[in-house]
DNA sequence: AAATAAATAT
DNA sequence: CATATTTATT
């Protein structure tokens, strides 16, 4: 049975976290030069997101303009922005944002950014600001804080004294899949399973970290200007085959280009990694700086 | 209809 | 900031 499972499940991981995990379905609700034009701030951090995931791996190879004005709604959209006539369209400013999906990645710089910072000082300002990612509100940080530590909690409760984490490749998982799926896609830090009651010695390592500085941002952004581009995905669910039955299979999308610079900009404290390798993804670390593009981080 | 994830309110 | 509650998606 065990072996049923882990066979499985060595397939579900290698299907969970694929490379290109993402599924982005389109959907085109306010034209994302009106949402800029309105300085918005808030329709258009799942695209930076979705686009993170998909930059962070190799994704250099797809035509960045896609010049095709047609292309039909992908499935069921359409008749979203009434454009000017048509009758009521809901006003731009009032728009509320658009739900944040949290993507193992994003879940994966946020792990790390409070790996880095220590239980301690891992409240949501600073993780957010850790994780320099644009676009990310405090709330969503906290949210998100939140349902991790009661995922750790949990965790806790399940495998106390275990030694089942394995470190490096080995997925952390307490054997049990039906884990909360995207957590558990992140290498769970080992002194993040401590039980809260510090009782007796085991201050455990890491009063805090030192100030290391350095690291790069990501953040996707299009340059208003000529030219219509980039239209707001929006994905809306994740729908992935739950069982190893992966009939599918292939999905393989990914346009538009991205631009990144490399930010050392300001606040950041950068997550280099003192022990939890923390490939920031850009393929940056490989040696030539990939150019990541750092807004002038005016996040929240 | 139930379960989960994120948002929002306290 | 933390926690609780509500809302949205699947």
């Amino acid at each position: 049975m065990r072996e049923d499972d882990w066979n499985w499940f060595s397939k579900w991981e290698e299907e969970l976290p694929s490379p290109d995990e993402l599924m982005p379905l389109s959907q085109t609700l306010i034209t994302p030069d009106l949402a800029l034009a309105f300085e918005i701030r808030g329709p258009s951090h799942q695209q930076q997101q979705q686009l993170q995931q998909q930059q962070n791996r190799q994704n250099f190879s797809a035509p960045p303009p896609p010049p095709q004005p047609d292309s039909a709604e992908f499935e069921s959209s359409s008749a979203e922005l009434g454009g000017g006539a048509g009758g009521g369209e809901e006003p731009a400013r009032t728009l509320k944002r658009p739900r944040l999906v949290w993507t193992p990645q994003l879940h994966k710089r946020f792990v790390d950014a409070v790996a880095h910072l220590g239980i301690k000082n891992a409240v949501p300002k600073t993780i957010m600001q850790l994780m320099s990612v644009d676009g990310l509100t405090r709330e969503n940080v906290a949210s998100h804080l939140q349902k991790y530590r009661l995922y750790l909690k949990r965790m806790q409760g399940i495998n106390h004294g275990g030694s089942a984490a394995a470190s490096g490749g080995g997925s952390a998982s307490s054997g049990d899949p039906a884990t909360d799926h995207l957590f558990a896609s992140s290498p769970v830090p080992p002194h993040f399973l401590h039980h809260a009651g510090g009782r007796s010695n085991s201050e455990h390592f890491m009063p805090y970290m030192p100030p290391v500085a350095a690291v790069a941002a990501v953040h996707q952004q299009q340059m208003a200007t000529a030219g219509g581009h980039m239209q707001p995905q929006y994905h809306h669910h994740r729908q992935m085959g739950q069982f190893g039955s992966p009939p599918s299979g292939q999905f393989e999308h990914h346009f538009l280009s991205r631009q990144a610079q490399m930010g050392a900009s300001n606040l950041s404290t950068g997550i280099v990694n003192g022990g939890f390798a923390d490939d920031v993804e850009s393929g940056t670390a490989a040696n030539g700086r990939k150019v990541l593009t750092l807004f002038p981080t005016r996040d929240n």
